[in-house]
DNA sequence: CTGAAAGCGCTAACAA
DNA sequence: TTGTTAGCGCTTTCAG
């Protein structure tokens, strides 16, 4: 609790060279400035980052404003990873993290800006919001800086990171082609997500690049769950008997999707070609495993910090970074047996 | 970026009655009240908590120093699990949360009281941090109050929630006992675990109580690791290839053991019965799905928060929480067929 | 190279 | 019921 006054005084000096020696100032005299070290280190001194950056208008936090903040998200780890990525970066580079949660009930009263403004953090990272959520027009209007993960959204404060996801979604779809099927159906997320759109438009080029009908009625949303992806994907099976196999937005649905294959007695991959999207965890552990898009998760939180900090400290050149996407063949997939 | 100051001049009264007027006094009169409020609706006022804090000393923040916030967390999911809690918890008593890494080297250089200290933090909530960790002497020693996960020290200022790992290992292996089994080996965590001594304990306990023999060579560390654990389970089952049975203080070190199992030739849970402790997500996706003690992590980060806020507020009753498990049956463990 | 003084935005005695 | 004043701990002109 030792203050730079209490330096100044057992160091026979003032406050104003305390801060000076303190901040590393060159305009201080080397053995005035050991004494105050001296002193410093003796009172165990800290600094009081609440006053520094009361005056300096920067208090070098980032603050974190995650809506998918659930106990569900444990399944895929999407939000916990991109955490870890952002942690690391932000700790390398001296920037402590303030989590802001979205989805309790007192703090859905506060505006965005409030929350970043009484905070003060410097910048902001957003993840997991949807394309129509009120926060993401504050976003645009207001001139914090920021980095939302998944959404394209550029202007002179506000970058994005994403993965490719149009180029994930035809990989996985060629995949499938190459391994002769060819009533592909597709498992989307939601109309909400902005990478639910890419990934359809992925799924929808590749089949016209093989020439393959894309027909509506072969796609259908199953919000990222696994137990909606199981309902949605029985009602496209009994529909469309024809279809052989099928891309999912999602891991977890690619799992709902075998799931409601094996309730209809079809065997994956035997049967029923299932890819997803995302590689979790349990991508590699489920029988049989998933043929997946892998999405490096943890290193969209690490470009969106650097990025953050770039654009705070004024030297982004490119207010967005795409990141690639890695197909990851396993077992869910196989050779179409019905061409 | 309106301050009191501005609301003080068109409102035309003073700072100070702006101040009471938006935090509620009584005294002051309903209709200047009213005026402020609009003034600072107008002027898009938001409060700067630095300033506040500076001069309150209340952050209204807590600390979260996490030491395994790495990517490898991803799989066990402990620390987000834990963190949702927190988060949640915090969240609805208006407190934010501010994310300290300990695994960066820039910041280990900073002790304990010095991360604290400096962000001005109301307390901290631990994590992941081992038995032998330097932060710990450093957390009794401070006046911090703080809140362990899962390390039992208990002061005016420290308190700690964990789960009852006695009784829930007790449980594991009295499930195994109750199968038939007789030769239980354990594949534990490491010694500078907490959690690792009292599993341990609750191991020894239900062979004692079961009559059976306690042989120091049937337990190793695996040390939390699933390809730790494997070797381990490798090296002990062809050392004791009497053993039918293995109780692991980790679902991912159960796993581990089953791919030992597999490597061996050895079925499961036909030839080997293996028990795990957490119930992660894997350990009903994984095939066999594991027979498991659950543990509710994030009510566990619940409690922490609710403890930490309780004795910030001078209002905690005891400074100890420990949660109950549960007996997870699944495929992993089945009746020994050579009793 | 060093110090005095002002001020960041807010709260809190103390008077009026 | 309201205003005056001081001060939280720090940085930063501006003088010396």
């Amino acid at each position: 609790m030792a203050t730079i006054k209490d330096i100044a005084k057992h160091a026979g000096v003032s406050v104003t060279t305390v801060s000076r020696a303190l901040n590393g100032y060159s305009d201080v005299n080397e053995k005035t400035r050991d004494k105050i070290k001296a002193v410093a280190k003796e009172l165990n001194y800290s600094p009081n980052l609440l006053a520094r950056s009361l005056v300096m208008k920067k208090t070098k936090t980032i603050g974190l404003l995650v809506s998918g903040m659930q106990i569900e998200g444990s399944k895929d780890n999407f939000t916990y990873e991109v955490l870890c990525g952002i942690n690391d970066c932000a700790g390398e580079r001296g920037y402590d993290l303030i989590l802001f949660s979205t989805n309790t009930e007192l703090q859905q009263e506060k505006t965005y800006n409030q929350l970043c403004q009484e905070r003060k953090v410097d910048g902001v990272i957003l993840q997991g919001i949807k394309t129509d959520d009120p926060y993401l027009r504050e976003v645009v209007e207001s001139d914090i800086p920021c980095v939302l993960v998944d959404i394209p959204i550029e202007s002179d404060s506000v970058g994005y990171v994403t993965t490719d996801n149009k180029e994930g979604a035809k990989k996985a779809v060629e995949h499938l082609i190459g391994l002769g099927h060819r009533q592909i159906g597709m498992i989307n997320g939601h109309k909400q997500a902005f990478v639910s759109q890419e990934r359809l438009e992925g799924y929808r080029l590749a089949l016209e690049e093989a020439k393959l009908d894309f027909k509506e009625e072969n796609v259908v949303d199953g919000a990222f769950s696994e137990s909606e992806a199981q309902v949605q994907a029985a009602e496209l099976l009994k529909k469309n008997p024809k279809i052989t196999a099928i891309f999912c937005a999602s891991d977890l649905m690619a799992l709902g999707t075998i799931k409601a294959a094996a309730g209809m007695g079809k065997q994956v991959p035997q049967a029923l070609s299932v890819a997803g999207f995302d590689d979790i965890i349990l991508a590699s552990y489920s029988s049989p495993t998933l043929t997946t898009i892998a999405q490096d998760r943890y290193q969209i939180g690490y470009e969106s910090a650097i990025l953050l900090i770039q654009i705070l400290e004024g030297k982004a050149g490119s207010r967005k970074k795409v990141l690639n996407t890695n197909l990851i063949k396993r077992e869910s997939t196989a050779k179409n047996h019905e061409a």
